[in-house]
RNA sequence: GCGCUCGUAGCUCAGCUGGAUAGAGCAUCGGACUUCUAAUCCGAGGGUCGCAGGUUCGAAUCCUGCCGGGCGCGCCA
């Protein structure tokens, strides 16, 4: 087949053009595009090469555009209807009908593979996300946040990339502590301490530990043990809920553990700091010289009392990152971290590190709306809303759909009224309904029927000379801009673009759907197109929803 | 006060490494149902892209200032 067909091998049927025409050289210049433009007049296809490349030709943008039309066209041949010079010198591709079937035939080909694998310098990238605190059950604001790092590694595994998905468990420190304290009290009948947990999970809690410890009463009096305790049992809850919520992870990194051993994990990279030279001891603490790397103020890594920061663990957990070879490291945390960002890839640089390799994407928060009102989430223990609850409420598609459809730096307003609706006006349900309605025609045209379209080789896809409808041309077209969406999601560690996109597809099956009769259309070479479109579509509406981590039901 | 971030339709948001008349969903209004799943579809109205400058052939997009919202500024985690 030729290389022609698909909307990425008319882009480099384009700069091969353009190579020849001016020179290698004019193709260092960047942002030569084609892309399907807004309106349907300008054209299946257009580009601004010569508007960019004009001064580099030493020609008028529209006499180079000219130029790069003529040959556009005797390359293409038959493929391209014809071209259109507009405005200051766009080159707008109007394409033949034989390119639409020959692409939707290259769809098919490719078949799971399709909009994968395109990744040009594939990398080993660990995705640390949720590493909810383990001291109480998860919130809104963590399911976000589950729902957009799995989406996000989906994404870049689709895209080409091997990826690790881990899950930093924060069980040191004076906040296990806290929660061991909180826990005895509630088990001795007691008043939580002021600066305990609260929160109604504590009694339920406190029973099951109490349950747990009941052979050796000396040990339900120790904070930090019955601490520790209480924390595997949240972990346990924890890991059971992002199951549910359909989110797994690779590798569970515990924070206890970089304290363990000797010389520790936290000892050997503090060892490593000051042997470069970047600490340094002021009022009896160890500081990190993080402004020699652009933070705005030095950080405490060792405190007077001898007790480490917690970001000397967290400095420890990147460089344990580091040393297991990953060439990237993303980390998604929540919202009121951002202003951790600067000191994090300060002290990714004093380890030697490149901070282009450390990327840390923070999450803006959510707001549930129900009824039209806000419901705002307090921060007071037990107000919250939490994942469960969540899942109850609305189920995991809508709510990993809702979560997804916007840009992790922007807060979201969840309407849970909209959500758990079932109509159309759901788009989540609008998608799936659209993905049980292609299967529904599938079966009803019967898998024989559909193996032989699909079998058919080359010669025999008779059709490549029957006009298509509209509708059918529009659906092509938006099948081939899928792996542009693939690439422009994992490049912009954005998957709700590809909500966006399952919409539009969606709504392109639909006007298709509409228009044109699959079963029993005449003559069969046209049902066999139709087919081959509801195929491709299906697959490929499967795919954007396995991607954001929604189920595509056959039937509904 | 300093830092980060956001400000686009009535509402919620896409678009932001500069491109042609700024898009989607919801809501509103007007239409369509002897169907391959109506859990649907078609159409319409609705915008000084916060404000003001600047850069250029061209700015929602880049730069500066201002206004407004959010978050963060601990030897907490």
């Amino acid at each position: 087949m030729s290389p022609t067909t698909t909307e990425i091998g008319l882009r480099e049927v384009l700069l091969a053009l353009i190579a020849e025409l001016l020179g290698e050289k004019a193709l260092e210049r960047g942002g030569i595009v084609l892309e399907a433009p807004p309106r349907a007049d300008f054209g299946d296809y257009s580009s601004n090469a010569a508007l960019l490349l004009a001064q580099h030709a030493g020609t008028a943008p529209r006499a180079l555009a000219q130029r790069l039309g003529e040959a556009l066209a005797q390359r293409l041949g038959g493929q391209l209807d014809h071209y259109e010079i507009a405005g200051p010198g766009f080159l707008n591709l109007f394409l033949a009908d034989q390119w639409h079937h020959a692409a939707l035939w290259q769809v098919l080909s490719e078949g799971e593979r399709f909009g994968g694998g395109q990744a040009s310098c594939p990398e080993r990238i660990v995705v640390e996300f949720v590493s909810a605190n383990p001291t109480g059950p998860m919130h809104v604001g963590h399911a976000r946040n589950a729902a957009y790092g799995d989406a996000l590694a989906r994404v870049l595994a689709f895209h080409g990339h091997t990826i690790s998905r881990e899950f930093y468990v924060n069980d040191a420190g004076t906040q296990i502590h806290k929660l061991g304290a909180s826990v005895i009290a509630l088990m001795q009948g007691r008043e939580v301490p002021e600066d305990g947990y609260h929160g109604e999970y504590m009694h339920a809690l406190a029973d099951s530990v109490k349950a747990q410890l009941a052979d050796s009463p000396q040990a339900q009096v120790e904070p930090r043990n019955v601490g520790t305790v209480a924390v595997s049992l949240l972990l346990r809850t924890m890991r059971q809920s992002l199951d549910r919520f359909g989110v797994h992870f690779d590798h569970w990194a515990y924070e206890s553990e970089l304290h363990g051993g000797h010389p520790s994990a936290v000892d050997q990279v503090l060892g490593v700091l000051e042997q470069h030279g970047h600490t340094y001891s002021k009022d009896g603490a160890l500081w990190l010289k993080t402004t020699d790397f652009g933070d705005d103020k030095d950080r405490v890594l060792v405190r007077s009392g001898g007790e480490h920061t917690y970001f000397a663990s967290d400095i420890a957990y990147h460089q344990d990152k580091r040393e297991r070879g990953f060439d990237r490291q993303i980390d998604v945390w929540g919202a009121d971290h951002h202003g951790y960002v600067a000191r994090m890839k300060a002290a990714y640089q004093a380890l030697g590190g490149d901070s282009d390799e450390l990327e840390m994407l923070t999450m803006q928060l959510v707001h549930l709306v129900r009824s039209g009102e806000r419901a705002q989430m307090s921060k007071r223990a037990g107000e919250f809303v939490t994942l469960e609850e969540l899942i109850a409420e609305i189920g995991v598609d809508a709510a990993r759909w809702f979560l997804l459809s916007r840009s992790h730096d922007t807060t979201v307003d969840l309407d849970l009224d909209l959500a758990r609706e079932q109509s159309s006006d759901n788009p989540v349900y609008y998608v799936q309904y659209a993905h049980a309605r292609i299967a529904s025609v599938l079966q009803k045209v019967g898998s024989e029927r559909v193996g032989r379209t699909l079998e058919a080789t080359p010669p025999g896809r008779a059709g490549a000379e029957q006009p298509l409808e509209a509708a059918e041309r529009a659906l092509v077209k938006k099948l081939l801009a899928f792996p542009a969406e693939v690439g422009e999601a994992a490049a912009r560690r954005g998957p709700h673009r590809l909500t966006a996109y399952a919409l539009e597809l969606a709504q392109a099956f639909t006007a298709f759907y509409r228009d044109c009769r699959v079963v029993g259309a005449e003559p069969a070479t046209v049902e066999s197109t139709r087919i081959a479109l509801c195929v491709a579509c299906q697959s490929t509406i499967a795919r954007c929803l396995d991607l954001l981590g929604v189920s595509a039901p056959r039937e509904m």
